[in-house]
DNA sequence: CTGAAAGCGCTTACAG
DNA sequence: CTGAAAGCGCTTACAG
């Protein structure tokens, strides 16, 4: 490996000024930095992150703690975020909650990184309490754990769910059925909440058997929606947890041959491109995912640079996006 | 922070016996041993690994290179290998070719990467050659560079494509058009030329205005199809060069209302998991990705390993799989 | 404007 | 079995 040392026996200068000429410090004159930008490129010399990271007790990069690397949701944050950490002069590192190498905590920590994001959190994780005992600045991503306050970016559910509904009701839908995500989650749960309240106003209350719940994946769909439609009595619409699940129901849907939307309607959350597909077409609840995960990005830079500073929030709007999954309730 | 002096201290040994201790070094004793995890535990200590990196002058971290993080292909060659690492102790760093942060292979130096395995290789790509130089372990994943000999992992299409197109003759189609991949990768140049190569077989030759060209991904099929089955007289089948790209030409044909395979049968290669979806359906070439992505990551870890090895190569095999894209040919 | 010195947190011969 | 010493490749006061 060729060093600093190197660079500085070709340019006749010492370690040091290599290390702040290539820095650009203003302390070095042109004639100096000339003669080691040269003989660094001679030597094809690049810094070494990790001597640095040493050095100065900080490295440049970013963890984001995933469950679920295979679901799409997350292919769709992890290219803005690995773009605007990049544009920061930054890396992504993905970390799995699974970690078979021992807690995540200590993953972290021992890996050296100066900030994480986690974009699975669940109410009862431990990972936020872990991080925030031993200093390690962290922002949450999408959802959020209660006890815990940290920087935050999530979306509120409310407005797009609000105009779903009003469609869902204008169309004559007074039988719903749902299926949510986990419990556990804070999205999970304030979309639910979102829409039994919002139903509610319109008089509407969704029987206790057509409601599912599961993790936001595909299979969820999948099943619950074998488990609606596959009754004799099905309701005539189900929302789904997130656009992922409603992928998985439609398919089931076309599995069991009812039509969509004549004997069931279907809608999303989260508008991934997927669903706009014209083999999809999926009616569903939008926002700037791409924006979110860049703010996210941002957000952990910021944290890493200033550990006391009061915690930061931003929140996305959301707003409904009618397709053609969503039809007048059969009747 | 806290390092292996605070928990030697307060174990009352060496810092390096603590460092040997937690290491499980058999030179030290087991009272010194029990002595240190549990100073270490009660500290929540966990070893630096940067500080480890820089002693022992290799890191744990593998880089993995790809242009389009939001292509699907990738999510599932990113879901494996970073398992299979995560098992080796390793992790992994993202990094894209269209890195701002100047040209890739001086970011990959200075990261101190132990190795890094390149998913989106050109032909005429210049990062193998760079890193040859420069001495960073590498392999070549799916796709390969002609000039630089080094680890690969790839797949053989000729079994796929041959049982694939012996079905498409089967089912009378003669005229046939093609969604080939770009010309200046491997995986597009072979399968390319073992598909001319076996419907050369069958007597069967491609028009070269029913043929496109253009990189792997949807918009490649979408614009494809548009232009192929917009046509007075389009091929009765069209070949695309990967699932990706004939999601695209299946949504297209959706879009224009011609019935697949009614009016045109269309095939894909990778079989993701999309494909098996009820709403598509496609026949297409499968291999074993996920069995692909584990070996690259297990290849470049041994690779780092023993820099001077003779270069290995595991290429995997493929087979047709037949679902519903595939029809008779219109007469 | 530049250099000598010290230090970041580990590991690894080398002694004992 | 354990410790003192040196070193990995940087950065950062401190002198000059």
């Amino acid at each position: 490996m060729i060093t600093s040392h190197d660079v500085a026996r070709l340019a006749g200068v010492s370690q040091p000024t290599v290390s702040r000429a290539l820095r650009d410090d203003p302390k070095v004159s042109e004639a100096t930095k000339q003669r080691v930008r040269e003989a660094a490129l001679a030597l094809g010399y690049s810094p070494s992150a990790i001597g640095r990271a040493l050095s100065v007790g900080r490295s440049t990069r970013v963890g984001l703690v995933v469950t679920d690397l295979e679901n799409q949701f997350y292919a769709h944050v992890i290219a803005p975020m690995h773009h605007e950490l990049e544009r920061l002069g930054h890396e992504l590192v993905l970390i799995t909650e699974s970690s078979e190498s021992g807690p995540v905590a200590e993953h972290v920590i021992g890996h050296g990184l100066c900030g994480v994001v986690l974009a699975t959190t669940t109410v009862d994780s431990i990972l936020p309490s872990r991080l925030h005992d031993r200093g390690v600045p962290f922002v949450y991503f999408n959802r959020t754990a209660p006890n815990v306050p940290a920087d935050s970016v999530t979306v509120d559910p409310e407005q797009g769910i609000r105009e779903l509904l009003a469609d869902v009701v204008a169309k004559g839908h007074s039988r719903v059925g749902a299926i949510f995500g986990p419990r556990n989650t804070s999205t999970g749960e304030l979309r639910e909440q979102t829409v039994r309240a919002v139903l509610d106003e319109h008089g509407i209350t969704l029987a206790h058997r057509d409601v599912r719940h599961g993790p936001f994946d595909f299979r969820t769909g999948h099943e619950g929606m074998h488990a609606l439609a596959g009754r004799a009595d099905p309701p005539t619409l189900v929302l789904c947890g997130n656009d992922v699940v409603a992928l998985g129901a439609l398919n089931a849907a076309a599995e069991l041959g009812v039509a969509v939307p004549g004997d069931v309607s279907i809608a999303g959350f989260d508008d991934l491109p997927t669903s706009s597909w014209a083999l999809v077409r999926l009616s569903t609840v939008a926002y700037d995912l791409d924006a979110m995960s860049r703010a996210a990005a941002r957000m952990i830079v910021a944290r890493a640079d200033k550990p006391e500073a009061e915690p930061v929030t931003e929140v996305f709007p959301t707003r409904y996006v009618p397709r053609t999954t969503i039809g007048t309730a059969r009747s």
